[in-house]
DNA sequence: GAGTGGTCTAGACCACTGG
DNA sequence: CAGTGGTCTAGACCACTCC
């Protein structure tokens, strides 16, 4: 139960991190008190200060809620982790514990339209990647996701196979473009014709129309993503902060 | 320029307001580099530590960036605030530039139902309060939502007129009851028939379905709310962050 | 009065960027 | 090389809670 100072991890995420896999393991209940910050310190021969940065974090995560006077305490197991992240149709699925799988219905370069132009912040005509997908869960249509991405930031993705490996993971390992914020809009409208075929629903059926702008760390935009969502398969999930 | 260290308002944020508003005025344009954590500690005499808690929060609302051994920049304008907020209908479209009234449809206490009682932890039959309205934006037919409410950490509040004053706003004010944490499910689907008629739309029509816990700092349930939007009229905007 | 979290200081060393 | 943000220390005073 000690901290390592040579090891390349910052000591206060050793503490985060030792303090997260205590309450994961049930040795703290829920609302149960904490240590007080300074006998943390002295357990684990840390200054108060970088005490605090890990539990600063923990409270930014909603994992921990302070009360002054009396202590820190541990928060409901459930809510954790699930604040808002920053995710692929992949990861999403298999945090829901499906099998996620992909069938490719475009894959190429396009010249943008005004629109693109546009949100892209680009001239017309500049190269476009397009990405047309049908995405199952399980093995069933749930939804048509077409991606736009700028070909500059990802020159020659078109090499790979989107049918087995993930967009997200693709631009993250082979382009080492970290998407760090997202903008997503959503809706509820009627399935058109194409859609009610593709994903296999009878008319009218109800589809979830997401939108989504996906920016790097120097929020330049770098993906544009339309989806439509079977709406009686998909739930979307979001935790609101004050 | 200068910070008041007598003031109630801690220093550091203090200073995060100097800063905000200068990026506000437009002193500071989007990725113009902010004066170094040393410069800006001795300028308004302060500490590094001080500074740096500064530029964290407001690193962390997505209003600067870094990046190691380079400096501290600021962020495209447009984005700050806008993150996952908790507010209710009235906020919510007025944030939208429309002006939101409501229409009290029910406004009872009931006993817990079975599902009631699982959702909010309480005995069967515990006194829940029911309030039903229909949402109007600008005149016009928005949205059904019905709230429900722990009769005991609201008592009498069936006294107020919720079509003049909105509910979160009573909650705060007369209970002194701060919601801190949502979690909030979002799906598509048709409109039943009674909403047809409420929300003056034609069948078939989609609408959004919302279903959202509102949690306190003690992380106790106090509102659950199930609401259905016109699929024609509402786009709900959520950031993603990594 | 003893203990708590919230705030603040004045230093320090590191890895990293740039010229 | 000097400057940057990232991390860390060992103190300090405050308002608050509980006894």
């Amino acid at each position: 139960m000690k901290l390592r100072r040579e090891a390349p991890t910052p000591l206060y995420m050793q503490l985060k991190n030792v303090l997260v896999a205590d309450i994961d393991s049930g040795q703290y209940k829920p609302h149960e008190r904490l240590m007080s910050e300074r006998e943390l310190g002295e357990k684990f021969k840390v200054s108060r200060m970088t005490v605090r940065q890990a539990l600063t974090e923990m409270i930014r995560e909603g994992i921990l809620y302070t009360q002054v006077g009396k202590g820190t305490y541990v928060n409901d197991s459930k809510i954790k982790q699930e604040l808002q992240t920053l995710t692929g149709f992949t990861q999403d699925m298999r945090a829901r514990g499906n099998v996620a799988s992909g069938k490719v219905l475009e894959a190429r370069i396009i010249p943008a339209t005004l629109t693109l132009a546009a949100i892209f912040s680009v001239p017309m005509n500049t190269e476009i990647v397009l990405l047309s997908r049908l995405r199952l869960s399980d093995a069933m249509p749930l939804a048509i996701e077409d991606a736009y991405i700028r070909h500059q930031v990802c020159p020659g993705i078109l090499e790979y196979d989107f049918s087995k490996e993930s967009l997200y993971n693709i631009l993250v390992t082979r382009y080492n473009s970290i998407l760090v914020r997202a903008e997503q809009t959503i809706e509820a409208s009627l399935a058109t014709p194409k859609e009610v075929e593709l994903l296999q629903i009878t008319s009218p059926s109800p589809v979830l129309r997401l939108e989504r702008l996906s920016y790097n760390e120097q929020n330049m935009l770098v993906e544009y993503v339309i989806s439509a969502y079977r709406g009686d398969r998909y739930k979307f999930h979001t935790t609101l902060q004050s």
